[in-house]
DNA sequence: ATTGGCACTCATAACCAATGAGTGCTAACA
DNA sequence: TGTTAGCACTCATTGGTTATGAGTGCCAAT
């Protein structure tokens, strides 16, 4: 919602005080816009155009007579307007290349997503674990501990693996659970985790009767296990690149540490994030629904399997951020995650 | 080493000092020590016994003419004289007690260890995963993904559950995968892990020779797997901890921050660390080998399955912190995962 | 619409003096 | 010999005062 149009130059201006904002941390003002750029015109006029900025919220000083820092609605401004992002590097390239080309289990691969896009960004990297709201069941496992306990465990199409330990308080026979391990693949394997839970709901009275005891007991613990909600998981990396920006932040950083370690906070937080045309999502300052994080910004995209997004990655940054080079590097990454899993999964 | 004798007064004045320094971060002077403190004997006193202090470098002052700090080594001296730690309060116990009352895997139970021990502490917790070096096989699965993926699953007596997917660019028979899953366990279950690696391999001999070339797959696999050094791996919580500490770090907590995150140095240092007669490790400040840390201290213990240690369970903080209660926490939360994990698995 | 000129603001830095906590030393004392 | 009081000295911290200068807003001229 733009309420009156904005001419041209004035946002060339903008977009140049974000630049040399990011560059310098220093607030900029009307003489170095204009010797650093070449607008051709003197810094009075500039100092207009900055006038109606101002105006409109883009900008704003910190004390009456220094220069102007963009406010979130600023910076908001100049990333709708970025057209194309700042392409990487070869090198970059090279690095996102280089990680995948090992194909490995999930737990491998996102751990070393997170480690790169943190390195590639020098931000504070964030990997959502594969959703399994609309994942399938590809296996069901059921392995003997010991005499009175069951190891059971989940294998979705994503690749991911979920397990618990259950207590079995009569004991069990080794091949009850074994028919039983037989059954659930046969009733579950394939179905959406959706589909499964309700399914599951129903099996108990397909096993026979000796079967019963041990099917009662397995079959809720396996509905926790489908559960989607209770099973999102986050990783995170490089956040000692957040230490290392202390300065951006007006407090301390360890507020917004404690926020991003707070998994539920961040899970619901990205899961507000809606993708825009270009496939990435940014929440800037106070557009951020947590009070700790009014002071940074996230930038996240999704990734994808088999076609349809299962989860996403994105970095956690001060709002005084490069939002180009950030977004690009997180478009990058997302789409050589979801080629990555494509393709070994 | 103790080169020379202290006497009886300046130790105490040594733990005052501590003790004073670690509740208040000013530097403490010899006025208000007298004045904390029931010492019996006038300003004049304690400055002399201080000079004794500062003599062996077990104090030092930060300039010229202001209150004294303790060094590391007046730190250490501090420790070793500690005969018995702080106990826990009854809240305390309690949420331990609590928190381990839940039997689950042990994914789950380190991952609220490490929370509980951060917040115990107000420090940052790190808790090890069992070390494979002496852990044996419990199970071994072999887990169809598709026709040209097996996912290889090694599950350990400690509950470690370690995983691999594998390629097998020529396919396989589904009825081969099971044949090799119960040739593998039924000649490596319960065998040490070190045993379990050098049967496996003789093994491949006694595959069939239609089992042949998965087996020439697979088992190179299970030793990487097995190999015990590549798979250490650290939990860490309580990040923030450090952060709100700031202070205490002398220029930024980043490159502290970043040497945590880096596991490797991290297990470099643990596995440094023995334990003395109360079955505690502490590093203080300088004498952690790495760099980034010397302005910390980490406090570890190690925790047990079936009677032998595992891993080791800590924290890390700046060496200003309450050793005492610190000690305690950790004494105290290594020996409920002792016992937790010794029930449950 | 743009520009040069100008008065004004205000954060920052520099300098200075006052304060006071804390020390080391010495001489007296038990 | 160990303890104490007294005293001169150090030096970080604080507060106040004063430049400095980058940057602004406004206005009249182009």
């Amino acid at each position: 919602m733009i309420f009156r149009m904005i001419p041209d130059r004035p946002l060339e201006v903008l977009k140049a005080i974000v630049g040399d904002y990011i560059a310098s941390k220093e607030p900029v003002g009307s003489k170095s816009l204009v010797e650093r750029h070449s607008f051709g015109v003197s810094a009075a006029t500039i100092r207009n155009d900055m006038a109606i900025l101002e105006e409109e919220e883009l900008i704003v000083a910190p004390h009456t007579s220094s220069g102007r820092v963009p406010t979130d609605k600023g910076y908001r401004m100049f990333v709708d307007q970025l057209s194309e992002v700042k392409p990487l590097s070869q090198a970059e390239r090279g690095a996102i290349e280089g990680f995948l080309s090992k194909s490995s289990d999930l737990d491998e691969t996102l751990g070393h997503t997170a480690r790169l896009l943190s390195q590639l960004t020098n931000q504070v990297a964030l990997v959502q674990y594969p959703s399994l709201g609309r994942a399938s069941v590809k296996h069901i496992e059921l392995i003997s501990i010991d005499d009175q306990r069951l190891l059971l465990m989940l294998i979705t199409d994503s690749g991911r693996i979920q397990q618990h330990v259950l207590d079995i308080p009569g004991g069990y026979e080794a091949g009850d659970a074994e028919k039983l391990r037989n059954l659930l693949n046969d009733n579950l394997a394939g179905k959406s985790l959706k589909e499964a839970a309700s399914a599951n709901k129903n099996l108990g009275q397909k096993a026979s009767a000796k079967l019963k005891p041990l099917a009662d007991r397995v079959l809720p613990e396996l509905s926790l296990l489908v559960d989607a909600n209770s099973q999102e998981k986050i990783l995170l990396a490089g956040t000692s690149n957040l230490a290392r920006r202390g300065e951006d932040f007006p407090g301390s950083i360890s507020p917004v540490l404690e926020a991003i370690e707070e998994q539920v906070v961040l899970l619901k937080l990205i899961s507000e994030m809606q993708a825009d045309s270009h496939g990435v999502s940014l929440r800037i300052g106070r557009e951020n629904t947590v009070d700790a994080l009014f002071s940074t910004s996230v930038v996240v995209s999704g990734y994808e399997n088999q076609g349809s997004e299962i989860a996403k990655v994105g970095v956690i940054g001060p709002t005084r951020m490069d939002y180009s080079s950030n977004i690009a590097a997180v478009l990058a990454v997302a789409r050589y995650l979801s080629k990555s899993l494509g393709g070994s999964q």
